[in-house]
DNA sequence: TCTTATTTATGGTCCTACAATTGACTTGTC
DNA sequence: GACAAGTCAATTGTAGGACCATAAATAAGA
């Protein structure tokens, strides 16, 4: 936000009047800045090459190693996808939203943000997600969701491990319902990271189980028949429920922040 | 989501019943996912110090290139940051917001999402996060917002650029005074990337301005006041109306996405 | 005491060489 | 002619070495 000058006065020359400390960027950040202005702007279609690192090394007179680090900077940022051989090479992609998650979940973890944060955005998202998810689901949607549930209705007696991990295919159905990548990204990787999070504890009682299939049966009946508000208010007290379930799961336990080990 | 299994069983040797494709991982991929692991599980705190990068040629035998481009992933992931020099070296960060954003502001530029999805998103977090600012502000938050409030006021009748930004930074305080690290995050990425398309136009019309200044008047009482349902409100209208101008003003000027070319 | 030079461990950059990969091309075989 | 197998070549992946630039701690000097 704000320039910083730390300038001891004494040693200031005339000449040097407000300048401040002199960053000298290093070369792969350099060329990835370049590169990514380039992908960005220039309708650089999704699946264009991009010059070969020799050739990159030609016109920027950077050393391979430098271009290459430039180049997996890219890459991290999900701007290019590279592949080795003849007729490979770096080509421009577009960001995905398990890349756009997986930051997200970083940015999660990092902080050691509290179950409680996840649950507010939750509360923030989800019920906007019903609602453009009962306006807009097309028959495919639909058809997913169902084929989810009966996954589901299966794995509640069988399979916990599957129960859980269907239930996040739920909710990320829910989301590309909603066809709107942005809010489907973000929806997703709070809530799998609060499943993920919630699968540590022996949480998913049969009881606990039971419930979640009722409401995701009343939900899945608000968006069929389009009705937004409806959609709307059963994903805000689902969310609620699983929240003050959670809440009391995790004052028996302990735990209070997502410090997840895995991934 | 699911693993796809493209075998010709022509091929496949009953040895190789249910083998897919086999991918072998960079090696500079390896070493950053497990140093990645060691720094979100071992209380590795902020600050602490890597091995460096001669030492992690040694213990890992990789080649320096390698190792480098390891922590390059790292560095573009936001949890190390690297200082040139003696007593320098490689320490562990955690990601910023900015981090957070810019990742954000990656995927919806490289997706072209419409800027109605993004009013969209923003109807999600916003009202919450006034909601929640009404409950939990405090008396620096309040004055932060009197300060920008302020500037915002002289700015609106002498520098529109001035005017411009300190709007975003008054979002920002606002989404900094829910205090909820993800949920700031999340609102001032998606709503500075609005504003930041909302720039090109001719779009701050002295009524506009007007407008917003009374607008923010009002938001900002209730936030004072601690009534989280009437800063919900008051900002549910404000973003709807911000959307309607925006939306007239690109039907009448053609552009429909977020194509950005700076940053 | 303050300033200035030196030291030295560290990341930053360059270079060269070779290995691994992989799609296209060529050849062989029936 | 069609299909299979082998060859080729351009490209990324990896290794190793050398040297430069940076910066903090330390020593030398005024």
């Amino acid at each position: 936000m704000a320039t910083d000058i730390p300038l001891t006065s004494s040693n200031a020359e005339s000449m040097l009047d407000g300048l401040g400390r002199i960053k000298v960027p290093k070369s792969s950040d350099v060329l990835a800045e370049r590169l990514k202005r380039e992908i960005l702007s220039d309708g650089y279609t999704v699946g264009a090459s991009l010059p070969t690192e020799r050739e990159l090394v030609l016109t920027t007179g950077l050393s391979r190693g430098s271009v290459r680090e430039a180049l997996r900077i890219l890459e991290t940022q999900g701007l290019v996808h590279t592949r080795a051989g003849r007729y490979g090479g770096t080509t421009v992609a577009q960001p995905s939203a398990d890349h756009l998650a997986s930051h997200i979940s970083l940015y999660i973890k990092g902080r050691s943000v509290t179950l409680s944060a996840l649950v507010e955005v939750r509360l923030a998202l989800e019920p906007v997600v019903a609602a453009l998810a009962a306006e807009r689901r097309t028959e495919d949607d639909l058809s997913t969701l169902r084929a989810i549930a009966k996954r589901i209705d299966w794995a509640a007696d069988n399979d916990l491990n599957a129960f859980l991990e269907e239930n996040v295919n739920w909710h990320d159905a829910i989301a590309a319902a909603s066809h709107n990548d942005l809010l489907h990204a973000f929806a997703t990787s709070v809530s799998g990271l609060m499943f993920e999070a919630s699968q540590i504890k022996e949480f998913a009682s049969a009881e606990v189980r039971q419930r979640v299939r009722y409401a995701h049966s009343r939900i899945f009946a608000a968006i069929e028949a389009g009705d937004a508000e409806l959609a709307r208010r059963r994903v805000e007290r689902d969310v609620q429920a699983y929240a003050a379930i959670l809440a009391a799961t995790v004052a028996a336990t302990g735990g209070a922040t997502v410090v997840d080990h895995s991934r």
